[in-house]
DNA sequence: GCCGTTTTCGGCCCGACTGTTTTCAGTCG
């Protein structure tokens, strides 16, 4: 995939534009490319090949010829031209919060300050107060930014970030005068990472609520404060916005909150061509407010149906709403059962009766028990006598249990040569087996394809386990011909797994989408080795959900009866 | 630089907070 190489590029562009003055909508084209390309499922060198790069939104006949320049010299020459007029350093004053292209110019002029190193040097010695529009606060408030941003300042993954997010909601729920609360942004969307928790209130008494909230415990810093929005920090870096809006305006301000602000400005453009203005307050024609207490009424005002947030992205929902095809998308409670639950039997810490109790508290009729395989021997993998007793136990469970039902699964490892890490005879006795890459991660490209074609080819694989390997934050996928693997899926009916452990939730959103449209179909599976972690199903269900995907696309939305049957007719169909 | 039911030119989403300034530019989301 070359589509970040060109992101790369046409991003620093766009900032080197920003700092030398440029014609702002010139720059949003180029940033819009960037967040277009960043969300293709493709790699832009095929779709180049194909001559198809116009068909990109936001890529028209001049940034196509860029792209192919790129592409084709692994450069281009109005970026060389553009780097030439600033120096290196100074795009990278535009990460520090609160320095924007108008103070990294202000500082290069008068200053000479050329790097992030430079800045910091004059920063501590007090010689930035003084330039125009640039006071003491100013100065501190830039070297604090410089400090942050050398300390963290990364996406977290949204599982980490949601319980505590929804702590601060509770908190606001039970001490501030609002009638609602929610959160908004990212996390509304679900999105697999995290920059800062948004949250919105409505009332009608909003500085009481910004004391209130600005004075939770948890806040160790307030880093802005208003008669009807702040930002504070938690102890632990963690940035969190609440926004009061009175109660007529709630509607209007979550949609806006909740984003993306790609998805925002589409609505707002077609309120615009309606003779309408949007803002967070509400829907207006004139100066007379016609919507904005529920999202409902906003999306209705602007002639659309109500977009779910997940799939707020600007990735087509617009078009999709307005000519009446939005999917009905697969909802947390339609979901039966976690397809991928690790046991004692492995490296799992819960025994069969407690999967099956805490199953039973999340609401689900089914869990498929799949533990290790004997190559992954640091995960306690079982050989084929352990195995065949975890059957028996499964069963004993089974006859006893008359609502939860066990299935007797396993994660086989794909090894190198792309078979597996038990031979048919055994898999055969099994009700669900999870096929997965757990080592030689670094294998070529053609050789990790290889190893899930082999795989998805074998009759008795029913799923291929966190397809793409990467680790949020901590390892990139490995390399992988994703359209072979999802055409090859599609074909043998071996379904793909989103799996929902936090940071893994793979496959994303965007590939999963990718696959669907090729036919594919999905599990969702926890991957829990504790028993709290079988909460990260609402996880995977974001992800499917992002992904666009309805119930029938969604494996755990079957019966207990239904999946059995499923899981039978692989066999038949590609059996011996 | 993109784009088109205001279509090949002339538009391009909207408002809050900060810090500095005496009415607003810059930044952010």
């Amino acid at each position: 995939m070359r589509n970040a190489e060109v992101c790369a590029i046409f991003r620093e562009m766009a900032a080197i534009m920003e700092i030398l003055g440029e014609d702002p909508y010139r720059i949003r084209a180029y940033q819009r490319a960037v967040q277009n390309i960043e969300n293709l499922p493709e790699d832009i060198a095929v779709i180049a090949a194909r001559g198809e790069l116009t068909k990109i939104p936001g890529i028209g006949k001049e940034l196509a010829r860029k792209i192919e320049e790129i592409l084709a010299t692994g450069t281009l020459q109005k970026y060389e031209e553009l780097k030439r007029k600033v120096p290196p350093g100074l795009v990278e004053l535009l990460q520090v919060p609160g320095i924007g292209p108008k103070t990294a110019k202000l500082l290069y002029e008068r200053l000479g300050v050329k790097s992030l190193a430079e800045l910091e040097q004059l920063a501590k010695e007090g010689k930035l107060k003084g330039l125009p529009g640039i006071g003491a606060k100013t100065e501190e408030n830039i070297r604090r930014g410089i400090a942050l941003l050398r300390s963290v300042e990364e996406r977290r993954p949204l599982g980490l970030v949601l319980p505590l997010a929804r702590a601060v909601v509770n908190l606001l729920r039970e001490k501030a005068p609002v009638k609602r609360v929610d959160l908004a942004g990212s996390i509304r969307r679900f999105k697999e990472t995290v920059g800062d928790v948004d949250i919105l209130a409505a009332s009608t008494r909003p500085e009481e609520v910004i004391k209130i909230f600005t004075t939770l415990p948890l806040v160790a810093e307030v880093l802005a404060q208003g008669p009807t929005k702040a930002s504070v920090r938690t102890g632990d870096g963690l940035q969190i916005d609440l926004r009061v809006v009175p109660p007529e305006s709630y509607g209007a301000a979550l949609c806006y909150f909740t984003g993306s602000k790609a998805h925002n400005i589409r609505v707002r453009e077609l309120a615009v061509k309606q003779g309408l203005k949007v803002n967070e307050y509400g829907v207006f024609r004139g100066e007379e407010r016609i919507a904005g207490a529920t999202e409902e009424e906003v999306y209705a005002a602007v002639g659309l149906p109500y977009i779910p947030p997940e799939i707020r992205e600007d990735w087509g929902e617009i078009e999709a709403a307005l000519e009446g095809r939005l999917p009905d998308l697969v909802e947390l409670k339609d979901i039966k059962g976690d397809f991928h639950v690790h046991s004692k039997y492995s490296d799992g810490a819960a025994t069969l009766e407690e999967i099956a109790a805490e199953a039973r508290k999340l609401g689900l009729e089914w869990v498929a028990i799949c533990d290790h395989s004997p190559a992954l021997k640091v995960a306690g993998g079982l050989d084929a006598p352990t195995l065949l007793k975890k059957k028996e136990a499964i069963e004993r469970f089974n006859a006893k249990s008359p609502d939860v039902k066990l299935l007797c699964g396993v994660e086989v490892d794909i090894l190198l040569d792309g078979t597996l890490d038990y031979p048919n005879e055994v898999l055969a006795q099994l009700d669900v087996v999870v096929a997965a890459i757990h080592t030689g991660l670094r294998q070529s490209k053609e050789v990790q394809t290889k190893r899930l074609l082999a795989a998805a080819a074998n009759p008795y694989v029913h799923a291929i386990a966190h397809p793409t390997g990467r680790l949020l934050g901590e390892r990139e996928p490995y390399e992988l011909d994703l359209e072979a693997v999802f055409t090859a899926a599609a074909r043998t009916g071996t379904w793909l797994e989103i799996n929902a452990y936090y940071k893994r939730l793979d496959l994303n959103d965007i590939n999963a989408r990718a696959a669907a449209a090729r036919g594919v179909e999905f599990t969702i599976g926890t991957d829990a080795h504790l028993l709290e972690q079988m909460e990260f199903l609402e996880l995977g269900v974001g992800v499917a959900r992002r992904a666009w995907l309805t119930r029938e696309k969604v494996i755990n939305t079957l019966s207990y009866e239904e999946l059995l049957a499923r899981l039978r007719a692989k066999k038949e169909v590609l059996g011996e």
